[in-house]
RNA sequence: CGGGCCGUAGCGCAGUCUGGUAGCGCGCUUCCUUGGGGUGGAAGAGGUCCCGGGUUCAAAUCCCGGCGGCCCGACCA
């Protein structure tokens, strides 16, 4: 392709909006346009490199026995009725009318209709295990659309959907795909690590989420350093540092003004470590107080976990009416909860801790000496708290936070989609069962800009040559020089047999300007033909990734970049 | 939804406080120049100053109300 024949516009600037490297790339590389916020155009580079990952994602899928389909984007909301997930999924949820004002839903994702499809197909025990997937538009109304691509209100995911005859064949079934996933990332040139997450609203058995870690990334991920454990935040364990407490006599002692464990901490001298930190949550009927250690903070997916979905941090006023306290001033023990009903969860942190502070439900007082067991009325022990950086793993290791972008996700569902919608089979023995699924999504979009993100440098991007828009950047400079022009054919003649796929800047632009937009397009390989290294007798490949440079024959140009790539 | 910043040419921005001619750089068009890391010069094209209302002789600028964008948090591929 020449340049001056596509469409094709690079950046100086970066547009004001984009704030992290991936997205101002992908703006001033032309890969890509916004049209608003959460949507975008892929220009024709963009598109190139979009569709070398869904390649490299469909040959995955396909090796590991996957079957391609495609499901409508629009769907009927009874089916959402029928698994319950039209309240769930909710905010999600777009939402369009017909003419004749019956409503649809823009798929956010399609266990209802591939789930409603299997029911149909499969009837027998003979048709399973089956996995069927499908590469499509997705919708999804977020809150705060986010850096590009990255978090977009319309993306292209890859998902797929697992059914098998029982639990055990369900899990190979999940093995296969997250082993597909494992490839895909590595082929991608991401290296994305499999960590155990939290199973939300999906629902079901366990999951697994594949992250690559990045500053810029809106998830927090757990790794155990020298050991295998790896967790997303919301889901992981650890072990705080053993607190050195005393012990003590309950007593009730003033604190006028004392709002925060830091002014408790700094106004009488009570550590944090030594505080009971008491949060309120609520549904909206029913409140309940979840405990953690003072320097500890509350993990809110799994305090859900063990409340319900329903329930959110109760806010000032709804605090008051159900503590008659302000925030600063509650707790736990027990003589002072009388009357109220309250469900009280404690972190395992706390388990046998004394000589503990906390509030007394009496606006401008605390307790000390409190003796968690003996003093607290908790009704649950519980892992509530969330995990920090340097809290220690079941083995004993130092456990890190690390930031990451999720690009990848696996469900083990069991069979809440199958028996909300009627997907059985019949086993051998003729006896009706209900299949058990999987659902496995990886962000196709996402994974293009994670891509992107983790290669590239001051000048641009840096592709690998598996997901790069062309392989080679094709630089002619003096373009009227007949030798030069001579050689240049021969270049292309010897990519084209090779099967290499090139960009010809043709343009009249000066050296310069399109050495810096072969840098900033950052495709595996540029080729400079000019006076000079026709001179030399041959043509000059330097490689984006590491700089170096070589002469190559223009003959043997096509082979030489097919053996590097094959390297 | 809460908190912060911001809407002026395709992009990056100044001008707004202190009301009066709409500007700069990049990009774009034409010509000359230059020719291995964003050459230099000349002449141009391009604007509902986010929208609506108000104040005023006069509004990009002041006031009121909307809308939109970006960042931080809860949610997610």
């Amino acid at each position: 392709m020449r340049w001056t024949q596509t469409l094709l516009t690079t950046l100086r600037e970066a547009p004001a909006e984009a704030e992290i490297a991936s997205h101002q790339l992908l703006l001033r590389a032309g890969l890509a346009r916004k049209l608003t916020s959460g949507l975008y155009t892929f220009l024709p580079l963009g598109l190139r490199a979009l569709r070398k990952v869904e390649k490299i994602v469909r040959e995955e899928m396909d090796r590991a026995g996957g079957l391609e389909i495609l499901m409508p984007a629009l769907q009927p909301p009874e089916l959402w009725e029928r698994s319950g997930r039209i309240e769930a999924a909710a905010d999600v949820l777009f939402h369009v009318k017909d003419h004749q004002d019956r409503r649809w839903i823009l798929g956010p994702t399609h266990e209802e209709v591939v789930t409603a499809l299997v029911a149909g197909e499969v009837q027998s025990y003979r048709q399973l295990p089956r996995t069927l997937y499908q590469i499509q538009t997705k919708y999804r109304d977020e809150i705060r659309p986010r850096f590009g691509l990255m978090r977009a209100r319309e993306f292209i995911m890859k998902d797929a959907y697992s059914f098998d005859a029982d639990e055990e064949s369900a899990k190979k079934s999940y093995e296969a795909m997250t082993q597909a996933y494992r490839k895909i990332f590595e082929r991608v040139g991401l290296g994305a690590m499999q960590v155990e997450a939290d199973t939300g609203v999906m629902g079901g058995a366990s999951s697994h989420e594949f992250c690559v870690v990045a500053d810029i990334g809106e998830g927090e991920l757990v790794t155990e350093e020298g050991g295998s454990y790896a967790a997303a935040i919301e889901k992981a364990v650890g072990r705080p540092a053993e607190r050195k407490g005393g012990e003590g006599k309950l007593e009730k002692f003033p604190t006028p003004g004392i709002r925060t464990i830091v002014d408790l901490e700094k106004k009488h001298g009570v550590v944090a470590q030594d505080q009971i930190k008491t949060l309120v949550f609520t549904n909206g009927k029913e409140t309940a107080l979840v405990l953690v250690r003072g320097d500890d903070e509350a993990q809110e997916a799994k305090v859900q976990k063990v409340l319900g979905a329903g329930f959110r941090v109760a806010v000032d006023a709804e605090i008051k009416a159900a503590m008659g306290a302000s925030p600063g001033s509650l707790g736990a023990v027990g003589s002072t909860l009388d009357g109220k009903k309250l469900l009280v969860v404690a972190d395992l942190a706390l388990k046998g801790q004394k000589g503990m502070a906390t509030g007394a439900n009496d606006n401008g007082f605390h307790f000390k000496g409190v003796d968690v067991e003996k003093d607290l009325k908790v009704d649950q022990w519980v892992d509530v708290r969330k995990v920090r950086d340097g809290d220690l793993s079941g083995g004993g290791k130092r456990l890190k936070v690390s930031r990451g972008i999720e690009v990848g996700h696996a469900f083990l569902l069991g069979t809440k989609y199958s028996e909300a919608l009627d997907a059985k089979f019949l086993d051998p023995q003729g006896k009706q069962q209900v299949a058990v699924m999987g659902c496995y999504g990886i962000g196709v979009t996402r994974t293009l800009q994670a891509v992107i993100e983790v290669h590239q440098d001051k000048d641009g991007i840096r592709w690998p040559a598996s997901v790069a828009p062309y392989t080679v950047m094709l630089v002619t400079l003096d373009l009227a020089d007949p030798a030069v022009k001579a050689a240049t054919e021969a270049v292309i003649a010897s990519l084209d047999k090779a099967g290499i796929d090139y960009l010809w800047d043709d343009r009249d632009e000066r050296p310069g300007v399109k050495f810096k937009d072969a840098d900033l397009l950052g495709f595996p390989w540029r080729v400079t033909i000019g006076a000079k290294s026709v001179a030399k007798g041959g043509v000059e490949v330097k490689c984006r990734r590491t700089g170096t440079m070589e002469m190559v024959t223009a003959a043997d140009l096509g082979g030489w970049i097919r053996n590097k790539l094959s390297a």
